[in-house]
DNA sequence: TGTACATCAGTGAACGCGCGTTCACTGATGTAC
DNA sequence: TGTACATCAGTGAACGCGCGTTCACTGATGTAC
């Protein structure tokens, strides 16, 4: 039987092909409607137009599920951190570069969740699912997790001189703490419903008191 | 027939007398075990000793239900900051104390994060549920809310000199972005499992980031 | 002080829902000869 | 090049679960006379 016009992707063929990202792929999509409560297995084997054990084949439970849509999600987050950096102007000034490069980190981090509240919880929100360590499946285009681009942009800013070495060890638990506080405030707090601009004007504020206070 | 020995609560009235307040307690102490997650209509009801639906005389539903719960933990998170401030030694210098009282603000909101995950997620993960202006069931002892607690600390800050007056407005946005965030870390994070006296260096050095760039 | 009655807090049974997961199966694919 | 067969990805049906919510009810309480 030939694919038909119905509504529900239908396959041709009676094997999927490539069901594991398929399923991963139609996570995404539901964590980002609804954060991580909506990646439900039977919903994503729905979209996918498959039976819903056949996610069994591929993800031992909806946890493995969840934790795979999560990675991704993070990934995401890096993506956007490293495109927002590739953004910067160039500037000789080495010093002002890494400064550039820390505040890059934090801005993107913050447009991420601004704009994919959903994707931005499903990343963070799933308990334990925090990666600090390299890990291909939660790294983005640049082979670095979220945290490793925080710390890298630490360490620029040292050897900028613009952070003295004994600040270095822990900051990035000061600087990731203070940006993704903001960002629960935009999603989920007060500040929900600020526009972009007012969204940015916050960021900036809040990225100018960590690098004072560091 | 009078009160038996068996396992769940049973009236010998009747009538309950108090199910509303009762139903908050039994939903406030699920959210202390699980967050806000396991406030669970029925389980209260059970917990409460009574029909499930019993509980459609008091709240309109199940989202009625928690956020009572949610303005409970939110107080209870109001009480513990004034615990904090209430604890501080008396100093003589005007500055000092300010300063101390704003600290206390943030420790405070740290330790009850710490100590009681599930309700400090039950009173800040609510959707729309952050109250920032004066509301008695979210407020303390004292008569504020955590959101206003930090703001009159920060006006003390201002007052003793401590803080620039152009500096004042939205400043409660910054300091509790931090705080928040290192919260969050401190539950659901990589700095999940930290002993007391680790987080509380990790709340140090953030306030004394926050008091440096604020 | 005693009685009739309205009120309304709690009961008991049932509903439909969507979920995760298990079972025994089927049939397309790729491999060995 | 053609055929037999093992593999294993996906099927179809079913399970038990706990949930929120609605219905028509019952009976304790407090009030008016």
């Amino acid at each position: 039987m030939a694919a038909t016009g119905s509504g529900t992707p239908k396959r041709d063929t009676y094997r999927h092909g490539d069901l594991r990202n398929a399923l991963i792929e139609a996570g995404f999509e539901l964590a980002r409607q609804g954060g991580p409560e909506a990646v439900v297995l039977r919903a994503a084997t729905r979209q996918a137009g498959v039976a819903p054990n056949a996610a069994y084949r591929h993800f031992a439970d909806r946890g493995a599920l969840l934790h795979a849509v999560s990675q991704a999600a993070m990934a995401e987050v890096a993506r956007t951190m490293e495109a927002e950096q590739a953004a910067l102007p160039h500037v000789p000034d080495a010093a002002a570069a890494a400064r550039g490069r820390f505040r890059a980190v934090g801005t993107g981090y913050l447009r991420f969740a601004q704009e994919e509240p959903g994707l931005f919880r499903t990343a963070f929100h799933v308990p334990g699912d925090m990666t600090y360590a390299t890990d291909d499946t939660a790294a983005g285009p640049g082979g670095k997790t979220p945290f490793e681009l925080l710390g890298a942009a630490l360490d620029d800013l040292v050897e900028a001189g613009l952070l003295p070495e004994d600040r270095r060890p822990g900051a990035e638990f000061l600087a990731w703490s203070a940006v993704h506080g903001l960002a629960m405030l935009l999603i989920d707090g007060p500040l929900r419903g600020l526009h972009a601009a007012q969204a940015h004007d916050a960021g900036h504020r809040l990225i100018d008191m960590i690098e004072r206070g560091i």
